[in-house]
DNA sequence: CGCATTTGACCGGC
DNA sequence: GCCGGTCAAATGCG
């Protein structure tokens, strides 16, 4: 809840604040005897338009938060993650084929290609195909990836791409477990591209979410504590530090990370799921989000469905007032 | 040659 | 016994 920042709710929010923001040049303006009509007649329009994305994000999520996720679990994190540490591995002990229940710890994300690349979807992370099944009931098989590092640093994060049925241009991810990686903890490193993920697919067919497009809707973000990474701080929507939050992902600036989002970004080596999210909310932690780790981190992000059209484009207008704090608990409720 | 993907087999839960 | 998740040998690619 609210811990959980999602995409859209930092929309919302900087609706908002571009709406007030609006509002008070209007007014400003109105002051002034000979403003200009047309800046006048602009500005409203800003104004409302501002408003409706509002209220656009708002109705949107509200039809949307039944899908979420499940396994999700949004409550109580039973497992203590600490990352290296280590009750939590017990439940993703690879060693053991046998999976442990699945529910918890799980992040689930929707990602969109709309754009119908293949590419896969990159979410910032290395991930190594291990396997692929035809699931019961699903048109598509689902691949199964985990953390490239493995072995090697001993990251035991994993996740689950399944297209989805009916759109087969969505695809529907479930992430396991925490990035214990460098790149995981540098969750917002940028992507190294290895090569690999990309190859990811080269069939179109199934498997292979691959897509890069990368907008990235926030449904139901609700719980999720994926949505941190959203956590701009302020004025610099994402790399900075202030505070508490969490430094994006992509190193890049603003706009680009909001392009990334809400358009393919040609290179996003991650995938606009923002896989990573579920890293970098350790880094969070520092609030509440302790809970996030691995455990229950679900979040959904879709990337070309985002209703929100242009997203990025509002954020870079917006000023957003730098001692604003999106973390603020009783913005959304 | 090293690493990633493919794919059938294996294993455990239900 | 079925189903889903993982393993690991085979294969491919750079």
């Amino acid at each position: 809840m609210e811990k959980a920042w999602s995409l859209e709710q930092n929309t919302l929010v900087s609706e908002l604040i571009q709406g007030m923001e609006v509002a008070r040049k209007l007014k400003a303006d109105l002051r002034m005897t000979p403003s200009s009509f047309d800046n006048r007649d602009l500005l409203v329009q800003r104004i409302l338009s501002s408003y409706e994305k509002a209220l656009q994000i708002l109705t949107w999520n509200a039809s949307n938060s039944k899908s979420q996720p499940v396994g999700a679990t949004t409550g109580a994190p039973e497992s203590p993650i600490s990352v290296n540490g280590s009750p939590l591995r017990d439940e993703l002990k690879p060693d053991s084929k046998k999976r442990k229940s699945t529910g918890k710890w799980m992040d689930h994300v929707r990602v969109s290609s709309e754009t119908g690349l293949e590419g896969p979807h990159d979410d910032g992370y290395s991930w190594r195909k291990y396997g692929q099944k035809d699931i019961l009931g699903a048109k598509y098989p689902r691949c199964y990836y985990r953390c490239t590092y493995r072995n090697s640093q001993n990251c035991w994060a994993t996740k689950q791409v399944q297209r989805s049925d009916e759109d087969a241009t969505m695809f529907d991810i479930i992430y396991r477990g925490k990035h214990t990686c460098f790149q995981g903890n540098n969750a917002l490193l940028p992507p190294k591209k290895p090569q690999k993920q990309q190859k990811q697919k080269p069939d179109n067919d199934d498997n292979h979410p691959g897509q890069e497009g990368l907008s990235v809707d926030t449904n139901n973000l609700g719980n999720t504590d994926m949505a941190y990474p959203f956590a701009f701080s302020s004025t610099s929507f994402g790399c900075s530090t202030q505070e508490n939050h969490t430094i994006l992902p992509f190193p890049r600036d603003n706009d680009s990370f909001l392009c990334s989002l809400s358009q393919t970004h040609p290179l996003s080596p991650t995938t606009p799921e923002l896989n990573y999210f579920p890293s970098p909310s350790n880094k969070l932690d520092g609030a509440n989000n302790k809970q996030c780790s691995e455990s229950d981190i679900t979040g959904i992000v879709s990337a070309t469905n985002s209703p929100i059209p242009d997203f990025h484009f509002l954020l870079d207008q917006v000023e957003i007032d730098p001692n604003f704090s999106f973390d603020a608990p009783d913005l959304f409720s």
